[in-house]
DNA sequence: AAAATCATGTAAGTAGTTACATGATTCA
DNA sequence: TGAATCATGTAACTACTTACATGATTTT
């Protein structure tokens, strides 16, 4: 997935600037699947143009000075062919929600409230998330055709599944903690250990009473004074 | 979401070596999550040991040595420290196919059967997936805690979802082309008249005998020789 | 005996992000 | 008049991927 097959379908919208690119994808649905910035927009438009793929004409709207950049007849054939050819599977997903969750009975034992609280977060944006999807569909000025509509459908189905996901979590996570559901070589147990001695051992050689286990905010601070 | 983030994580589940980490991306569900590979791995272990987040212990499994990594006091609370803090929300999901719809209907109008084909391979990818989900959490080897099984519930909402969400979509494009629902400025046909116009000067100036309209196998080669 | 796997690492290349620089225009 | 927006671009930095290099061990 390149950024140049990107700006190539952006621009098969309809001919544009490098800036109403990066608005484009800041305001509208595609912001969701995929993200653009100026570093990347202007020198791959550059590019672009060298190739021959899209042309560029300096034109001025009112008095700003603009450059728009419309494909060639190669630039829609490149176009076609990588919609023709085979996708990326969106895997990995990087998640790192999910991945804490992961690690979440090793790192954090015992604490299910700040789970719930980040889950209580992810909710929140989720949400929100689905609710401007239902506005960019109705704005009365972007384009939304039937590829268009299957693409919100997929997103907004998606947004649902994982509210319904996280108001299930939240639910068990509120309950008594459960017993791991496979755990053969008694890791859940070894963790626990490995972690008291590791940090027992720290706390030694610090000397307890000069360096107390830090509170949430100072290790948090901390973690940036380590770059 | 750093990698050393992610590193500690892992070591959390149990010490082991830097092979180790990768093969439990490969063959564990948090493959689906993130990925790491070796030239990211070795270095971010190094740099753990030299911040003494980790410790490293040469052992011998039969003939074998083996780096093993474990976590130290400090690395137990850089872990926790991660875990509590806000996570990135999964935005952009940078999934090309549902991006290349968004382009479809300017790029390769018309043309619904090669779309339909893209959905036949992602559902298979899917359903290939949420198989070896079940396996995954009853394997008999692995982990699974409740928080583990939680991430492996929210995956198998989501893939199944997806499924659903395939099936909808090719039932749509295997009926007969939609208007747009919303379309104000007439883009569509401005799309077609722009890609026809720019496609004809093109033939027009190779002369249109001597270079005819690539078929999709040449158009496709073609892309590679451009870069 | 050859192929696959285990195991650790480095180096080069690629791509992306962030910060910086500039300047016009419009709005409050 | 000052802040926000429109608009284009460069340079440095960062992170990640790919390829390479090496060698032992295990399996076929």
């Amino acid at each position: 997935m390149s950024t140049e097959d990107i700006v190539l379908g952006v621009l098969s919208l309809y001919p544009c600037s490098g800036y109403d690119i990066k608005t484009e994808f800041e305001q509208g649905g595609a912001g969701l699947l995929s993200a653009l910035n100026f570093g990347s927009i202007y020198p791959r438009l550059r590019e672009l143009e060298r190739k021959e793929l899209v042309t560029t004409t300096e034109v001025r709207v009112g008095d700003r000075r603009k450059r728009v950049h419309e494909l060639t007849g190669r630039g829609w054939e490149e176009l076609a062919a990588w919609l023709e050819a085979p996708s990326e599977y969106p895997i990995p997903m990087r998640d790192e929600l999910l991945l804490k969750m992961l690690f979440w009975g090793s790192g954090r034992p015992e604490d299910r409230p700040t789970l719930i609280e980040h889950l209580h977060e992810r909710r929140g944006r989720t949400a929100g998330l689905l609710s401007e999807l239902q506005t960019w569909s109705t704005n009365g000025t972007s384009l939304v055709d039937e590829y268009g509509t299957l693409v919100f459908e997929y997103l907004r189905m998606r947004l649902e599944t994982e509210l319904s996901w996280i108001t299930l979590a939240i639910a068990h996570l509120s309950g008594p903690p459960q017993p791991p559901i496979q755990d053969p070589q008694d890791l859940v147990l070894q963790q626990r250990e490995r972690r008291a001695k590791a940090l027992k051992e720290r706390d030694a050689l610090n000397g307890a009473h000069l360096n107390r286990p830090a509170n949430t905010r100072e290790r948090r601070r901390s973690r940036r004074e380590l770059k």
